[in-house]
DNA sequence: GTGCTCGTTGACTGATCGTTCAATCGCTCA
DNA sequence: TGAGCGATTGAACGATCAGTCAACGAGCAC
């Protein structure tokens, strides 16, 4: 619902309608239209940060983890394309949600600390701010997303593993040493 | 008004009440707010877009061209800080005004020609896709702007021209031959 | 002064929509 | 069988807000 009409164009009725109950039942499970926006999201973000997470947590070089990271990103939008729009169009830049903001910034994290690992093991180049460095690369990858939220960007299966490949050429190549 | 508190946390008597004007003045000038949203846009992402036209017209290597581009997009937050959060926020990713996503579509076609002219001048990597590339790289510039616009990255002057020259670093390694 | 135009006003309307709540349902267990 | 209780319903409420419009006024031409 959220994901087609957006979150002020999606009526509570709708969702209701949507999940086959009275509207009034929606307000024995949640206190707020938005805290279900903020319920979906929490629970579907968890899972992908938990990913991200353990592919840090792997033994692997930093290049490998990185490209870990952006294939289970852009994989999403094939997985789950609904939570790739909320997230998108929804969450990402909203005001309302800055608490949940916080755990996009989860993300960025770990991705700091990669290029950081590799920086320390000489695989990336050290001039580089590695905090800045992630923000690019997530916004790289985030905008390829956005491109087929918006049905600018071919999405086929073919197209999304050529984003990923170029995505991540781009990335290891800008970063590395 | 829509910088600070968003389309929909605006109201038309508040945009109005800003302007020192009775809120039914508003509607001789604008058909509906949404118009008023549309028209800010409109005018100032022309004059940007016309910026991005002049560097693309420059007679210099396509890479030159690229880090103009990307210096126009980033010192816009120090300029227009207000104009870049309504891109961000509003504009960038809005269902509503999918017809405005056109025009920020132009900026894209520009980065791809740019790319694509390095590309047969030897000067970037033939085997990248131009279009994803420069989804790419405008992800990565419209991201730090909006860990600017978020309050997320630190935004004073040194910080600014740091992200400019990392944003063109990796950029441009990661495009090169 | 008179009449005309056009900018300006703000009370009002009409509709939307999130939220509440009293009533009802249906399951479980004694 | 029936008491208890959480799940479920949907009519009603209250507040918000974009958009309308009849009235007013300032400037100007003659």
């Amino acid at each position: 619902m959220f994901a087609e009409h957006g979150y002020h164009g999606s009526r509570v009725g709708d969702i209701a309608h949507d999940a086959g109950v009275a509207h009034g039942l929606l307000y024995h499970y949640f206190a707020s239209k938005d805290e279900v926006l903020r319920t979906i999201f929490v629970e579907n973000w968890g899972e992908l940060i938990g990913r991200f997470r353990e592919v840090e947590a792997a033994h692997e070089p930093a290049p490998e983890k990185l490209e870990g990271i952006a294939k289970i990103l852009l994989r999403t939008w094939r997985n789950d394309p609904a939570l790739v729009t909320v997230m998108v169009r929804e969450v990402a830049r909203s005001q309302q949600l800055q608490g949940q903001v916080e755990e996009v910034r989860e993300a960025f994290s770990i991705v700091q600390r990669v290029i950081e690992e590799g920086q320390a093991a000489g695989a990336f180049r050290s001039g580089v701010d590695a905090r800045l460095a992630s923000w690019i690369f997530y916004g790289g990858l985030e905008e390829v997303l956005t491109g087929w939220v918006l049905g600018q960007l071919p999405d086929g299966e073919e197209e999304v593993a050529r984003a990923e490949r170029t995505a991540i050429e781009v990335a290891l190549r800008g970063l590395s040493a």
